[in-house]
DNA sequence: ACGTTGACTGAACAAGTGTTTAGCATGCTG
DNA sequence: CAGCATGCTAAACACTTGTTCAGTCAACGT
């Protein structure tokens, strides 16, 4: 357990011990890992932590930051070439569930998100505040193309349906406890994207359709 | 700063102490706060504090059972005596909001139920089950009387519902950031609840209604 | 009046925290 | 080769943490 590194790792220590703080400040956020723990977790000593990052606050900012430059790349890749995803009509509710699908299932990823959506932090702030927009946008392009309507309220139905979209990623394991799935698995979001779209397509008075099969 | 009770106060100390941890933790976390700033919060010494809760774990099993006993009171309130409010099916989305009217705006409970559903304690699995209980009772009943849907997937469909009520609870600061208004101020809710009734109504494709003026 | 019980405190303790310092290699550059 | 920066460590520092201990004070029952 001490070493963590394995026998062939060809990033440099710096990037071990950004890789390791971020999946541990993800899991038990950064007030519940110390220097040591992450140090360990590297296979360093804890003071080379503070020799490449000056600080434990300075690595979660270079944490937060690259945590940042990853999302966004992975945003772009799929709001760019073609877009088949993003504008689809049946994919309106599953934002995040189309981020997180460009991952590896056991990324660290999702929850520092989590954290970062959760916790009072700048870099928080930021990419909430560019989850909006791109919800925004979505919408707005969905309504141009006679898909959606804007509402009365185009603002506030755009950070319903994010919020919406986010609560799934927030309540993952409490979702996963009560309804026996994942909701992140492909049964879980075949199942829950099925209910989002028959809400959000006619409301929750409509009568259930028969099940489509494929 | 160093001794908040008011000089007026016939609440035992331990039961100032209780609640001075209720507000704390709801606010920095239970990590987040030393015994010590407890104690100085409730005026009385850290020893104190463990002598009466035997330790920091202890004074936060009996918070966490305090605010299950607080909620599940309010919720019972709401839930008996002709129950205008519950079944109504303009309140379907509302149903931590409902709650949340229940009590003083500067009530610390919110922030503590947020942190329960959020971080990984026994307590906060109890009280997500009884809200997903309470979501499928409502969705149930809304739908013996023809005013909703139960769906294909009625579990996912009340776990659904209810993850975007309490997204709004989870998310209430970073949508007060973006949307300039506090979703919980008699304006936020108004204006949300619009937008959600609208897209739980006939969904997003419908054309925006003309503003009804009360 | 005495003794016991309970609320309560100040001081101390062991353990863990982030950070500093001095020093050891190693490898590049003059 | 000398010199200097770089990656890295062991040890220690000052501080905070939760908890313990000895003891004071007031209230209450006998």
């Amino acid at each position: 357990m001490l070493y963590m590194r394995s026998v062939k790792d060809d990033r440099t220590a710096r990037a071990v011990i950004r890789d390791e703080a971020l999946r541990l400040f993800g899991a038990h956020g950064p007030d519940g890992v110390s220097v040591r723990q992450i140090a360990a977790a590297a296979g360093v000593s804890p003071a080379l932590v503070v020799h490449h990052f000056g600080s434990k606050e300075g690595l979660r900012e270079v944490v937060d930051q690259h945590v940042l430059d990853t999302f966004d790349e992975a945003l772009a890749e799929m709001t760019q070439p073609g877009a088949p995803d993003l504008y689809d009509p049946a994919a309106t509710g599953s934002l995040a569930e189309a981020v997180l699908r460009h991952l590896p299932s056991d990324s660290p990823l999702p929850g520092y998100l989590r954290r970062l959506l959760l916790d009072d932090s700048e870099a928080g702030r930021i990419l909430f505040r560019r989850l909006f927009t791109v919800s925004q946008g979505v919408l707005s392009t969905l309504s141009q193309a006679g898909l959606a309507s804007e509402g009365n309220d185009p603002a506030v139905r755009a950070a319903f349906l994010m919020a919406n979209d986010l609560a799934v990623l927030l309540l993952r394991d409490r979702l996963t406890e009560v309804l026996g799935v994942d909701p992140f698995s492909p049964d879980g979001m075949r199942r829950w994207a099925s209910e989002v779209l028959a809400v959000y397509g006619s409301g929750l008075l409509a009568a259930a359709p028969r099940q489509e099969e494929p």
